[in-house]
DNA sequence: TTAATTCCTACTTTTACAGTCGGTTTTATA
DNA sequence: TATAAAACCGACTGTAAAAGTAGGAATTAA
């Protein structure tokens, strides 16, 4: 019941983002390096989050990436969908239907499993990058040289 | 973030026993005929469960396993922590003080990791083996021959 | 004494994760 | 206009955990 490192990683990414993209782009290489997270891995990860529509790219030289939307409109419940799929703890339970068991009507624990999915995706989606920065900010201070997230 | 089926099989295997086994001792081959589990893979499971102090067992002829305790007194987080370890999704926040990374003080992720996890734990920790019987009643009625769960 | 059962250790297969590798394409700028 | 910096892309690989198998030893009711 562990988030991969899909998940953790592109958390921190997208906070790394929120925190130094504001109205310019960022390398990839500069937050894979901040994040201490292999280069070429986070490059697949964030092509997830671009076909979600969470960052924008621009390419070639003096290109990078930046926040699609205003850090208040992004939740972490967005990131973390996006790069694991449902957050619930069995399919079952999730957005696919076709993952439903036929024995579905007379099963006890499914309830189980959907109140646990249902308190995750309440708790991800009330946090926005926005309360992530403002948290950064109040640990970090002015200190310009602390990148940890 | 998916519940490994150590968990799946675990919890079914416990609402099996709580409600055939009243008073009596319940064989493994049943359990894991009627909820369709391979009877080798549901030993190891119950074997962690015996030792976690979740189920008795009597060995021989006519053996078999019973909980350990009232299905009131046993509940959902009893069953799956003793199989998949700790419920938060990562392990930083988890029990272990140790895992605790050295950035600690200033991560600004873990907040949200600690949350999940403690809504999570809040969650199976509210409900009992009883909770479960009552809805299986619910559900399946008077049927005898209803085993799904 | 036999058959049913738990208990135990080791082995195997499969799958997902966590990368790595080697490029192609795009684009600012010198 | 050449060059270097960047995003983009698909295939490959090593590893560890999950999920399940296999075979037998110990225990005990009938």
């Amino acid at each position: 019941m562990k988030l991969s490192t899909k998940g953790r990683y592109g958390l921190k990414a997208m906070v790394d983002l929120a925190i130094h993209s504001q109205d310019k782009h960022i390398a990839l290489k500069h937050i894979a390096q901040r994040q201490d997270i292999s280069e070429h891995y986070l490059e697949q990860l964030i092509a997830v989050l671009r076909k979600s529509g969470l960052v924008k790219s621009i390419r070639g030289a003096q290109g990078g990436y930046t926040l699609a939307l205003p850090p208040k409109e992004i939740t972490v419940g967005d990131i973390l969908r996006s790069l694991e799929g449902s957050l619930t703890p069995v399919d079952c339970v999730g957005e696919d239907p076709t993952s439903q068991c036929k024995e579905w009507d007379f099963c006890v624990t499914k309830d189980v499993w959907k109140k646990i999915g249902d308190k995750i995706n309440e708790v991800v989606d009330s946090i926005t990058l926005e309360d992530l920065i403002k948290d950064y900010e109040k640990i970090n201070g002015e200190k310009e040289y602390m990148y940890y997230i």
